[in-house]
DNA sequence: TTGATCTGCAAAAACGATTTAGCATCTGAT
DNA sequence: ATCAGATGCTAAATCGTTTTTGCAGATCAA
């Protein structure tokens, strides 16, 4: 019955109950068999086949909740990792191992190391739909990354009832972790030290809210300390293709720059090919700033110059809030800004570093 | 033992029955009460208010087990990523996205929709001490990524009573996705076609599974074809770092190359800059080839030739073969290939690709 | 005073599984 | 024939929660 015809019910799904049915025997038998227990538990061997027999037939899968609720450890907490589909590929992991590596201290003394960290994904802009978020009965906790505007409206609307703690966005309170709003002005400051006049800034389309504030910010101190505005070259998105593609299409144009701010690692390796392909000699021709979110970028060709924040420190900071929510200290729900690392390397004509 | 002196006790975690008898009310209403349905249940505010007070000094944390039993939706199916601490990082994400996709993409029509991805994390070699992996009472299915020979010996002892798909691994009685047995060898003729004479291959340690296989099939290849052997840098680990410094030592102690396989891309790009600090020219003095396992070797300077199976490819055929066996397609544990797919780039002497 | 209505809560049923205790029946020894 | 011990299974308790039902006591209209 599983292909064509037969039952077209949304069919439920198999119990133990139903298979206990089906074999024509008792619940308590079915689960010994199931966990293979029959041959301490007795059971005849005719039934044992009985009962494998009616569990395959209804394609049964264990209801994962009930197992644990009654077996499994003691304690046990579930913390949830929130992104967008569209979230920052390399970011995840780094707050996944945070999460862990922080339990794995003993950051939470109550869950004695028994604890499951999931993921969830959702569109941008849906995050209202994702099952257990208002109930609470998916997770103990969360960590949200990449939300929309759409979506922090909603947070707003409807404070979650456990602890969140928010990755580079602002509402009223939720507990967050948020970059140095530094970053953009630094940049400009480093260019500019490196005795570069005319700028340029790289950034994705949409802006969200972090690389708006980077944009802005170099912008503003820019101005200030040159008297002239920067050039803005828009990408597609944060990818190195889309910063490529953007960054040839602009210098075909003609302006000429010698000084460039990326507000991504990834758009900046797409504009150093854009840059080489043009013949410009990064940092002589121009020098090029990042932001810091690529492990490789000292190995980049030049190494590359970046200010910003490391993803590791955020997502430690996140899981550090978290689990202090979590152990119950109070109302606590603090915005904590993570410091701004300057690494200066040969991009913006300092000594590789 | 929270901080100093006061209750010494393991503590028991606190349930609805522990704040039910601390409040003096009954579970019933501290249930209405923490999922602030207080209002159409009509409790009065001043119990309200005692019951979220032994709640909060109790440091309650509700069971998301029991909470899924009794109201989470009705099919709900757990999906695990199991990886050791170790797993290149990158690799990750595509598994969950792929999951997730194949699970949206309706391949799994019994959960409709309503499942849960988690990440578990072992140290290399400590497998077996995964709560929940033996009784099978944390997922209904795995994947099972960068296990040791260890974790190999436990899985061969201990079948495990769910779904699994291992990657890069064959272990009897389980499913498997692998990598085509010929990246080494066709490495080699990359190489070799370029008119390279002098090769190396540059490789971490300890060699896994997969990149052993990697290593013999360059070297037995080469053999065969120049009558002559490679030679082997070894590298501490599978990183940008070790593969720099690795191969900067293998350079200063003066054979000269025209030709370097590297098994990962994450040593290749390290292997780019020592060359290039040794001042060889990529790939006129030396040609590399790489794996495929970046995004970004397009971006690399030269862009790197690579040879190998995407990611993106092991990922998405690794979630169909689970789904497979979780629609119960009997007892099939069928082991896929994933066949190669070879980029030719500048840094093997090609064109740009 | 007397029903009717409202308030505020307790008691119990359920979710799906595992495990313990116990009840028949059968076998073999006395 | 009787008792002890196996054998093979069922029934019931339990995990921690939510929800439904119902029962007192208070309030109100008549």
């Amino acid at each position: 019955m599983g292909k064509t015809k037969p039952t077209k019910k949304p069919r439920e799904r198999a119990t133990v109950r139903g298979i206990a049915a089906a074999a024509g025997v008792s619940i308590g038998s079915v689960s010994s068999v199931l966990n293979n227990r029959h041959v301490e538990r007795r059971i005849a061997p005719e039934t044992v086949e009985k009962i494998r027999a009616a569990a395959a037939g209804l394609g049964y899968l264990p209801n994962i909740s009930a197992k644990r609720l009654r077996s499994g450890g003691k304690n046990n907490v579930v913390l949830a990792l929130v992104t967008s589909f569209e979230a920052p590929i390399p970011l995840v992991n780094h707050f996944i191992i945070a999460l862990r590596a922080a339990m794995a201290a003993g950051k939470f003394p109550q869950a004695e190391g028994a604890f499951s960290v999931m993921i969830e994904m959702f569109p941008a802009g849906r995050l209202h739909e994702l099952p257990g978020l208002l109930t609470g009965d998916h997770f103990n906790a969360a960590i949200l990354l990449n939300t929309t505007a759409e979506d922090d409206a909603f947070l707003n609307r409807s404070p979650l009832p456990y602890p969140v703690v928010l990755v580079n966005r602002l509402i009223a309170g939720y507990a967050a972790v948020v970059e140095a709003p530094e970053t953009g002005s630094r940049a400009a400051e480093i260019l500019i030290r490196a005795k570069r006049r005319r700028l340029a800034v790289i950034h994705g389309s949409p802006l969200t809210q972090t690389t708006r504030a980077r944009v802005n910010g170099f912008m503003h101190r820019g101005a200030e300390l040159l008297g002239r505005p920067a050039h803005e070259v828009m990408a597609g998105k944060l990818s190195e293709t889309a910063g490529y593609d953007a960054m040839r299409a602009f210098l075909k144009r003609g302006p000429e720059i010698d000084g460039l701010y990326a507000v991504s690692d990834a758009l900046a390796l797409g504009a150093y090919r854009a840059l080489k392909e043009h013949g410009l000699k990064i940092p002589s021709d121009v020098a090029v700033v990042g932001v810091g979110d690529y492990e490789i970028s000292p190995f980049f060709d030049p190494p590359l110059t970046s200010v910003g924040v490391s993803h590791q420190a955020l997502a430690e900071e996140a899981s550090r809030l978290l689990l202090q929510q979590l152990g119950g200290v109070g109302a606590a729900r603090p915005t904590v800004t993570v410091p701004l690392t300057e690494t200066l390397r040969a991009s913006s004509g300092h000594r590789a570093g």
